[in-house]
DNA sequence: AACCCCCTTACGGATACCCGTAAGGGGGTT
DNA sequence: AACCCCCTTACGGGTATCCGTAAGGGGGTT
């Protein structure tokens, strides 16, 4: 089993929860932390005396509070250790139960478990330490069917920046204005109601308000 | 202090917290469940034995499973038992910061304290659970001006039905018909119109799209 | 090179949205 | 009754959107 685990998560009952958890798996050395930039800090500082971190396991949402913080969610703290860190295993818990995100995890930044607080969420981190440790990855059923290929979209980057324009307040015109001078293509008016066509065919959508609310009902913005 | 209170809440790790810490207060009868509907049979069944509980504290939001539920949301639960024992005092101890909710359920369902979830959560609770059985209220102070008046809005349920239609796809001469066959007032295309502008100056949006992006986000509809 | 496919772009028409102005119609005050 | 205020409604013009059609252009195949 793991020897040295830290816990970043920013609600202390929670926090709790975990640590109990730990300490009934045997695990010895357990530390815990509120904030991403402590979390982050404690890593460094044990890589440094040469008596590091095995695993992380962490929480994606940190309420914003008094201390400025350099790391302000688990997501942008797990990209950086696992880029300074890359043998550093990584589980991440939260409630978060929407497919993008986690895919996100996966695949950008190579976390190795993902677990999704529920009723049995305490049950699936047990089990995701155990298959972490062996070297395995896992995922909790809730969010399973993220690489399930089949599913959703093929909705990329353009179109997420798209809607997020649209959802700012711009025009489709204001938009091709703006891709223009970014050099984004396509920039045209055209293709952009072109896209919007097909986004809007795919997610059902009548007109351009219904899009936005559902994308932002998904999450995808 | 309280002799008997309930926690209804679905996550097993913070339901324990919640545990403890009452236990640590001094209360002496806790129950535990992790459904909404257990929460409300239990309370009917204590009350029928002349025993009932004097405390629930909820969450609002339980994740669905295979067990179908007649309340569904901590709301629906608080709802049904404020209406049927006036008596019962409720915490809801959740992680929702927005306001319009919080709003809500002082307002229409005479909730006694609402307590956010968060790095202070468990101290808030406390306070909160003092507060309460003293004949007080209590509310988070990340939601403390939920009731600072000069705030947000005078949106009334007219305003949240037209921006609910709206995001549901319908064009304004659709919600208009709507209405007319309804007999809500106002329902002329005109008016329909002029809301809608009013509500744009008043969040500050651009187009509709925009709009319906700004209340999406501040969870008015 | 000629060909094809797909993506981008341009244009035009129908519809919907945005905005100002103005007319009708209660309800309360004098 | 006459007046005023506010809300509802009607109408018109400008703009944005939705949608179809069609022309240009790069990349790969034959």
């Amino acid at each position: 089993m793991f020897k040295k685990v830290l816990i970043a998560e920013d609600m202390e009952d929670i926090n709790k929860g975990v640590h109990t958890l730990l300490t009934e798996l045997g695990v010895t050395q357990i530390k815990q932390v509120q904030y991403c930039d402590d979390a982050y800090l404690k890593i460094k500082r044990s890589a440094l005396d040469n008596e590091p971190f095995e695993l992380l396991i962490t929480d994606l949402s940190f309420k914003a509070d008094h201390r400025s913080q350099k790391y302000s969610s688990g997501e942008a703290l797990v990209k950086k250790l696992k880029s300074e860190f890359p043998t550093l295993k990584v589980i991440v818990y939260s409630v978060e139960d929407r497919l993008q995100p986690v895919r996100n995890l996966f695949n950008n930044h190579g976390i190795n478990a993902y677990v999704c607080k529920s009723r049995s969420g305490l049950k699936n981190l047990t089990t995701a330490i155990d298959e972490v440790f062996s070297g395995a990855t896992f995922l909790s059923n809730e969010v399973s069917n993220a690489f399930n290929s089949t599913n959703e979209l093929e909705i990329d980057d353009y179109d997420i920046s798209l809607l997020d324009n649209l959802s700012k307040g711009l025009s489709q015109e204001e938009i091709s204005a703006l891709y223009k001078e970014k050099h984004i293509s396509p920039a045209s008016l055209s293709s952009i109601e072109k896209r919007l066509n097909k986004l809007r065919i795919q997610f059902n959508a009548n007109n351009a308000i219904q899009l936005i609310a559902i994308v932002k009902d998904l999450g995808l913005i």
